[in-house]
Formats: structure tokens, sequence, C-alpha cells
RNA sequence: GCGCAGGUGGUCGAGUCCGGUAAGGCCCCCGACUGCAGAUCGGGAGAUCGUGGGUUCAAAUCCCUCCCUGCGCUCCA
């Protein structure tokens, strides 16, 4: 399996620090606000990620920071005239609906920043006795002429780095030197060494995974965004305590998703938050527009770009409908098997996994799905498939869906009353059209339609669906 | 200014690392099937691969110039 790592610029081959386990770090959220869809282009990407990387067979452990100690969050919550950790706690259950909902489940571990705080401030305390931080007035602070590899991810050196957008506090040493203790009387805030104050941003991650990974794990991942400064300071505030490098194996990072071809703000008005997305579409649609990128590359996201992933979906669903229509016996005919076509299953099975395996290529991987499509569409309509295949099929949509966390079935619920009711009607209407009463059969259809039941005829069979109600 | 991505048919988007004349989806057109609709199948249209140059028998792919877009440049996924 191969990974691209933005370290080296490069795909390399995918070898895990211990045999089959993978530790995965992937930098959560700062619960501020409502999380908005290109949060939710990011984690699923790396849902998808950890999906694969589990089927792989590998024991993954994924965990992801909150960041609930923040100055966004306390500006935020005197606003609103609560406390942070309020606020902060009411956006953190926010953020969990929102990730249920998209049908990411995969994270094993939720840590936030104020429940490590020991932690941090042991690390601190590291960094200043190995001579990497020191102390003023307002804080602790990294000093990063320390750290000889700085800039080694974002490929940049500190003499590149002399724009600032916000003004360097003038205790620092060197301008680039970032916080790492906060000395504020203000709440939230903790006792330490130096006196109350709370975190600064990159030392909670590093605390954090120091914790459940150790200095040195395999994959840490993020939008592009946090490679600099974030990354870059984590790996200098770990490298530099842990005396070991490299602190990660592979660094992923995801592309942006854009709207109309710009960075996605409240400012410019093109913003939307994963609940006001999931009104108006399937989890599924927006899964299936993410993954027909590839996670690198940047998306332009539109509502009139959703409706293409919404048809192409709904072609992959038309056959599982027939698959479980011919499955159910509603025509003996397609019994006899043809080799070839089992032969068919296996090639397209593995051409999807060396699409997965080749750094998560979902759009190769989703473009193949689509050729197993035609393929098995031929052989249904040439009647050259058996009960058995048409199984294997069905089971191995099954699976391609549980990679890419997509639901590629309909779903066994006939034993709903709903449906016992449906084929009930489905049944008279037939005794209807036999008799060539086509307005009232008509009249079923168009019925049934308005209840979000769709029912397609073909000769003999009817079979239908149900929208989901939105 | 510096760093990192990206620019491929109407549209979305693989392929670039490992050169051998472009995958798949959506849209559109024709035909088959159908009482009609839908779905499906077969066929088809549509690509100066951002620009200009170079290397090569051969370049979307390697090298160089330039243009454009996005992101980062010190607490934004």
């Amino acid at each position: 399996m191969m990974i691209y790592n933005t370290l080296s610029g490069e795909k390399e081959l995918f070898e895990p620090i211990h045999k089959n386990r993978v530790n995965i770090f992937v930098c959560g959220p700062t619960v501020y606000d409502e999380s908005h869809i290109g949060h939710a282009r990011t984690y699923i990407a790396f849902d998808v990620i950890a999906r694969y990387l589990k089927y792989r067979g590998f024991s993954v452990f994924y965990l992801q920071n909150i960041t609930d100690v923040d100055d966004k969050i306390i500006r935020r919550a005197s606003e609103l005239g609560i406390t942070p950790i309020e606020l902060a706690r009411r956006f953190e259950k926010r953020y969990l609906e929102d990730m249920c909902a998209l049908g990411i489940h995969n994270v094993n571990l939720y840590a936030r920043a104020t429940e490590h705080i020991p932690e941090i401030i042991e690390q601190i305390k590291t960094l200043i006795e190995k001579g990497f931080a020191y102390e003023t007035e307002t804080g602790v602070y990294f000093d990063e002429t320390k750290f000889e590899d700085f800039g080694k991810l974002s490929n940049q050196t500190i003499e590149d780095l002399t724009e600032h957008r916000i003004e360097p506090d003038p205790t620092k040493r060197n301008p680039g030197d970032f916080s790492l203790w906060k000395k504020r009387e203000e709440e939230p805030a903790w006792d330490s060494p130096w006196g109350r104050g709370r975190p600064g941003w990159h030392i909670e991650d590093t605390a954090i995974a120091n914790t459940y990974f150790g200095p040195q794990y395999d994959l840490h991942g993020g939008a592009k965004d946090l490679i600099f400064p974030h990354h870059e300071a984590e790996i200098a505030q770990m490298e530099a305590s842990s005396g070991k490098k490299p602190m990660v194996r592979y660094w992923m990072h995801t592309g942006f998703l854009n709207v109309n071809g710009e960075k996605m703000s409240k400012s410019l008005g093109n913003f939307m938050t994963i609940r006001e997305l999931l009104e108006r579409y399937e989890p599924d649609v927006f899964r299936f527009f993410v993954l027909s990128t590839h996670y690198r590359s940047p998306i332009n996201f539109s509502e009139e770009a959703l409706e293409q992933p919404k048809r192409s979906l709904e072609r992959i669903y038309n056959l599982i409908r027939t698959i479980d229509g011919l499955l159910d016996g509603m025509n003996e005919e397609y019994m006899e098997g043809d080799e070839e076509f089992s032969e068919k299953l296996i090639d397209a099975k593995n051409k999807f996994l060396d699409a997965m395996d080749d750094d998560f290529n979902t759009p190769l991987a989703l473009s193949l799905i689509f050729d197993l499509v035609r393929a098995v569409n031929r052989y249904i309509d040439d009647k050259k498939v058996s009960r058995e295949a048409l199984r294997d099929v069905k089971h191995l949509f099954i699976e391609f869906g549980e990679i890419l966390g997509l639901k590629l079935s309909v779903g066994d619920s006939k034993e709903d009353l709903t449906d016992d009711l449906i084929d009930l009607i489905i049944e008279i209407r037939q005794k209807l059209r036999d008799k060539k009463d086509w307005e009232f059969s008509d009249d079923i259809r168009s019925r049934l339609r308005d209840l979000n039941v769709i029912l397609e005829d073909g000769a003999g069979i009817s079979n239908y669906y149900m929208l989901k109600r939105v």
C-alpha cells in the first residue's frame, strides 16, 4: 500500500511501526461554532482511510483531539454570556452529532485538551529543561532557532517566514517563536509552574498523542492549512522533547473544499454548515461527492455539483434493486451460470483494491464500480448470470460500500408492514394492468409517488423503492 | 515576495511518481425494450491535456519559461 507523505513529497510504501497496529491522529475541531462542510470533507476522507486500513487487516487506533480551550471560544462565550466550557461542550456535542449523521464512526477516542493539562505541563517542563523553551512575563515560548529541523514539513526556513498577520508578542526572542503556555488570569485557567494560565494551541496535540501513542506513531492527518504553523510546531515540540524522530511516519493532508473557487468563509457569504447540508441532501450523496475527488485535491462545492453524485448513486441503486428483485425469485430464468462472470467479479475487486492501495484513489475506485455496474447489467440482460453470482455481486457491493462508508444495499426490511402493504397494492394493481385498466393503474402509481414510493414497471413485474423524507 | 497544491471533453474528474497519443460519472443524440413513464442495454457526439520552448523514435506524463487559481506565511479542517 502506498501513501503520499507530505514530509517527503512522495508516495511511500506503508509500513507501520508495530507490525500490524496503526496509530492515527487527526486534528479535530476547535469547538466554538457549528461545523461546516469543509470539516466534513476532511473527516470523511480520514474516515475512509481508517475504514480501508481496517479492511486491509490493520488494527487501527484512531485518535482525535477536541480543542476546547482557545481564544475564539473565550471570545464567543463572552459574547453569548456563557462560560467558555459551556460553549465548548455545546459545540462539541453538535460536532459529534454531525459526524454521526455523516456516518463517521471510526474514531476510537476523542480527547479534550482540557483533560490533558497535566500532560501538557509536563511536556512544557521538559522543553524548558532541554533548553528549547523559555519563560517571559507573558508566557512560555518555544525557541524555533533551537530546533534545527524547523520548517521541514512545509519546506520553508525561518528566514523565509518574514510576514506576520498578527503582531508578535514583544517579549519573544524571535518573531516566529510560538506559545506553549499563556499566562492569563481569566477563565478557563489552570495552575502551572509559570502561574495561572492556559496552554497554547499546538501543545495539546503533542501532549495528547504522546499520552496514548508515545513519541512516535504512524499517521497524522489534517487539512492542508494546518501544515504551517500547526504541524510544524508539533514536530518541533515532540521531537525536541523526546529526542526521537520522526514523530510521525506519514503526514497526510487533505485538500480544501472551496466554494466558487474560493475558500469558504462567513464573510464571503458562501458558508454552509453540515446541518444545513444534511437538511437538503442525503449523507451518502455528499460522501460520494467527496470521494469523487482525490483527498489531496481541492474540491469545488456547489449545490449544482451535488446533483451529479446524486444521479451517479442512483445508477448503482438501480442495479442493486434489480438484483434484489431477481433474487426474490420474481424471475426464475436467470439461473444458468457463467464462469466468465465470476472471473469478472474477482477482477473487479482486485482492481478496486489496487486503486485504494495507491494512496486511497477513491475516484478511480468509484469508476471501477461503474465498470462493474455496466458489466453486471449486460450479463443480466443477456440472462447469463446465476443466482449465486448475483448474490456474489450483492455482497461485493456491500463490501465496497463498507470500505467507502456508502450504503450500497437496499436493506432487507421486507418484514415491515409497510413493505407488505405496498406489495399488496402492487399485486392488486397488477390485476388492473392485466385488464389493461391503465387509467386506474397510472393513478395508483402517481398517488404512490406522492407518498415517495416509486414504482417501476417492467414486463410482468414491478419493482419499487421508497425515497427517504428529507 | 517565499513555500505548497492545482489548471485534462459542456460539466465533474482519474491518469503525471514508473513516457508509448486519454478511465469513469453527469449531460446530450440515435436505436432496442416498454400501453405510457422509469430503469436497463447497444451505439454515438464531444479533449490544441493552461502558455511557449526543450529532451525523445514517442510527452498529459521528464526539463525550463511564463500565465492563471487556491491554500499557507504564527492559534483556520
